[in-house]
DNA sequence: AGGCCGTCTTAACATAGGTTAACCTGTTCC
DNA sequence: GGAACAGGTTAACCTATGTTAAGACGGCCT
């Protein structure tokens, strides 16, 4: 039998443990997948409070989750592409933010009856797919700690790390770099930080040469000083690879 | 059949989903705690990086997720009793944060052996534990929230109205307050400031009426002034009852 | 071409919060 | 009783960041 090559979930936990799943797991997994949609605008895919009876896989593109508080929106997480973005609305069944694209998105959708399924019948599959949700909640640790910890030239510098090791679990990073379809105020968003600051924040980490973030583009111009800056640790993203925490 | 007691475990998501559990389901619970342990003074119970194969659940008492960075420590998650405190250890395996206890704790251990045969034979219980996780997370989610949003008047506040309905939850907040064995230094490494600016902050939140934090006891004044200081709306915790999302 | 709009950029000024350094209180321990 | 200690309190000073305002650049529409 030729191994399929799962179009739709392959960058599913790419990188951390997906190979703890089967051939056959795998299989299962990528038809769960029932419809997929694809937006090239900015766009809410789901709303604060919204009741939903399906969850979210992203397959290409960004998406940010935000909540939207005194007319100003805060990005609370990320997400890239082979994310599960809203696993957690399965058993949450409403959701505490939005979820919005950015750049150009192709998501597929799987319902929670067929994740009921695989609950009552693929233990392994269903310890992975609780496992990816815990992944999504160390991240979003790190965050509280980045947050608490870092001045906003540290925040940014994080948050570029971070990405960068995310994009490489799936091989969508560049040896230097890659592609971040956020504008300064976005980035300020997810930074806890005003546009203006971001980008006294944007132009310093260049001028130091640590980081060019422009057009769309994040250039590491030295890995070493940008994980410094950020007290960087890539433990909590459970990469594969030798055990490595401090 | 008598109904049981559940010593152990009767404030697991009380408050919130744990009529979700049949009586059988909750008997299930309540045996998987096999060890019973107790500590009076502060005390790490596990290290950021410690491999377990066992889980915690707190039974009595107050926990914080602890990230030392720096020579600081800061804090990412608190706990309260009921809550299954490091159950994603389950399938991440490996810690990446401290947990430490606060004031005199009592917790019980629950083996992963035993949660994996809960997996292979109770989908439900399964996903209620999936959502316990989950509901850790969206603390989490707000939790950064709060640091990307808010002063440090407005931290404090959140905090406090956060942790009255999660004792409320679990029926141990009183009308007006709550105990707090928690120091102004540790106050502060949960909202992300230096101890001297939580001193300030505490002494204006009490002379302007608000709330009183002192000797190991939060006491609310108004209430709805500290959940507007503290621009505090608790769908998030989702707590039993109408849904209530704005 | 001209105008509109979102994004980026910069400057001047205001303030929340960090830093350092003291001192004060209550408690424990000998 | 007094020393040692942890926690709380306060003050003076400094810096990171927010606020307000304004201009520059580029893309897109008519």
């Amino acid at each position: 039998m030729t191994e399929r090559d799962y179009p739709l979930t392959r960058r599913f936990l790419q990188g951390r443990s997906r190979e703890a799943l089967s051939e056959r797991e795998k299989g299962i997994l990528e038809d769960l997948v029932e419809d997929v949609e694809r937006f090239t605008a900015p766009h809410v895919i789901l709303e604060r409070g919204d009741v939903v009876n399906r969850s979210t896989i992203l397959i290409e593109g960004m998406i940010a989750r935000i909540i939207a508080q005194d007319g100003k929106r805060h990005i609370v997480a990320l997400h890239v592409p082979g994310d599960f973005v809203d696993l957690h609305a399965f058993a949450l069944k409403r959701l505490d933010h939005d979820v919005v694209s950015i750049g150009t998105v192709q998501v597929g959708y799987v319902t929670h009856q067929s994740l009921n399924r695989v609950l009552e019948t693929e233990p392994n599959l269903s310890r992975i797919l609780w496992y990816s949700t815990l992944l999504d909640a160390a991240m979003h640790r790190e965050w509280i700690l980045k947050l608490e910890l870092l001045d906003a030239d540290g925040r940014l510098a994080h948050l570029c790390a971070e990405l960068w090791h995310r994009l490489d679990f799936v091989g969508m990073a560049g040896e230097n770099g890659f592609a971040l379809p956020l504008t300064q105020k976005e980035l300020s968003d997810a930074c806890g930080t005003t546009s203006i600051h971001m980008n006294r924040v944007v132009r310093k980490l260049r001028e130091s040469g640590i980081v060019d973030i422009s057009r769309g583009q994040v250039t590491i111009l030295d890995r070493a000083a940008l994980e410094r800056v950020g007290r960087f640790d890539a433990s909590y993203l459970y990469g594969d690879g030798p055990l490595k925490l401090t």
